[in-house]
DNA sequence: CATGAATGAGAATTCATTCAT
DNA sequence: AATGAATGAATTCTCATTCAT
């Protein structure tokens, strides 16, 4: 499967661009999130002009950043809303959304932003939300979630539980702690 | 002779003081939470020296700024706490938080920062998290509150809330949704 | 075996040539003369190289451009300057340089510049001032025109009066204003 | 009589923005007209920000320069208006005016343009105009200016003819013949 | 010949902070 | 205390030109 529907031509080009994200992923890794284009370019061994016109925003760069998590996730959620135990299989993936976006703050970003610029992203996070939506749907039949959750409120939710942990330095009980509040937190009163 | 060390401020430059903190809330309450100093001091009127000495960091002005509020919320916290129905009264509380985090971020980011300069403030938010301890206890003796929780989880979790609510525009009704599942959240499973 | 050094253009060469110079036309027309070889490689489809390939410097670009123009003024000099009645063959002359260069931003590069890269754009540009000298003797014969005026005084006022009326959007009207003036002024006093 | 509404308030503020001017003055007149605010700042050997504090846009340095040689010439204009040979003082006055365009392409930026920033510099121009317009009235009335010239008209048509002359190294005596054509122009055919 | 990716100097601009007045 | 001019590093972004494919 690719991620790209306008690939570079030259494999040189395609490398220098997979350069540049690596360098960009480790800048967001290591906590800088400001990608910052020229400082990115330094570090890739490319001139800047090589990096504007891979990606011509900011936003661009961060939705190339975000694709690849964002393509696992769709398919964990495209996965999961077939699973029998739909229960389980949402908790799981809330479980394992948590963890990508707390590792990566594009994710979170792209998650939550309303308008995003590239369609391929665009259509990952639309099949995210499809899939996340039979998850809520069988949920509610069950009376096990909330009817008035939709997928968005999930994305912001998550996003909101992150911003929580990231508040102080936090361990993996932690993380599995505010999940819980949340996932119980979804069922209906 | 007067003592000088703690002379009380001179009238105008308490003026100037709050002059510049009214137009800094004014800055955020419109959207603006970059707090450039510059900019506030021509808005205000006065010079960038001026506003430096008041508030010698963005961190000074941004917990100035959040004094206020703050103060209003401990207040709040320690009136609920000697409450007797400690549930509604902590659910009041967390309703009123969240709706002064969302229309003030510098409140939020008070709330959530390990570090503060201001011992002032600092005290305020220890009071905060000294009656909302007396809630939690309160509700967990009663089962009505998970055990783990402590008042840091709270206020972290509320940073949360508002971050998810802020990712969209959000409506009253959201908020209450959102609220909810926090609260339902915290209940043990 | 055929010549190499005066081989003509192959075919598809000559097209893109062209098709470069069709786009480049449409640009000045539209009114942005800063010719960016980048940007016309763009819009006609090719690469940068191509562009290069064919007009090496963007005054190469330009001359080739007012190539066409250019001619059809030499043109249109040289019947004049056969026409019996020479002082209306040279106020239609004046008539029609102005509207081209008014339309046209790269013939008045061509017609003010000192220097030309491209030989075959100078000698149009000699044919111009050959056939404008024949008119403007004749006129001197006649006492039509002031003696100190020579070719290239007409194609820098020519240029001149173009530059008045593009200060400000100028009507056909004003056009003809400042060329009654124009042709006034070189009347001998 | 002062130049500027707004003189910086601190004397060496004022020394600044005249060495800044200086210098940039320096460059037009040594014919780069760019006024690019680094190389400015670097030559006058100020940070760019103070440039910038001055002339927060290339326009309001281009306008600051032209001032002073567009005061001048509406002084210049006042005092022609007021010349009971108004045929003399508009041909002096234009003979003036050429000069000053040639030395300073500000100036010619000034007069052509439709819209400026500064409305002291606006005067000024209004100024010019209207000592203009009353020589342009004493001519008509003699039935030596065309009926049809305007003040807009006679500015527009000195840059043209200062356009003229750079077009090539020009003498004084260019100067002057081209502003015989011009003269001569004017008067009714 | 054609391509277009890559280059990187350089221009424009911002802003936190200092310090002379 | 107050002022606000000055600083200049930092950042964003553009574009003419080269050169590997």
């Amino acid at each position: 499967m690719t991620l790209r529907g306008e690939m570079p031509r030259r494999a040189d080009a395609a490398r220098n661009r997979e350069h540049v994200l690596g360098i960009a992923r480790a800048q967001v890794a290591s906590g800088d999130d400001s990608l910052q284009l020229n400082t990115i370019a330094r570090l890739a061994g490319v001139g800047v002009g090589t990096v504007y016109r891979h990606f011509p925003t900011r936003q661009a760069l961060l939705e190339a950043l975000a694709a690849e998590p964002l393509s696992e996730l769709a398919e964990r959620a495209e996965t999961a809303a077939t699973d029998a135990d739909s229960e389980a299989a949402l908790h799981e993936l809330l479980r394992y959304a948590l963890n990508r976006i707390l590792r990566d703050s594009c994710l979170a970003a792209v998650l939550e932003s309303a308008e995003l610029e590239d369609p391929a992203v665009e259509k990952l996070k639309n099949r995210f939300d499809k899939a996340l939506s039979a998850l809520l749907r069988a949920g509610k039949r069950e009376n096990r979630i909330r009817k008035d959750v939709r997928p968005a409120d999930i994305r912001s939710l998550l996003c909101g539980v992150a911003h929580a942990l990231q508040a102080s330095p936090h361990t993996p009980k932690h993380a599995r702690q505010y999940l819980q509040i949340l996932t119980a937190g979804l069922t209906p009163s």
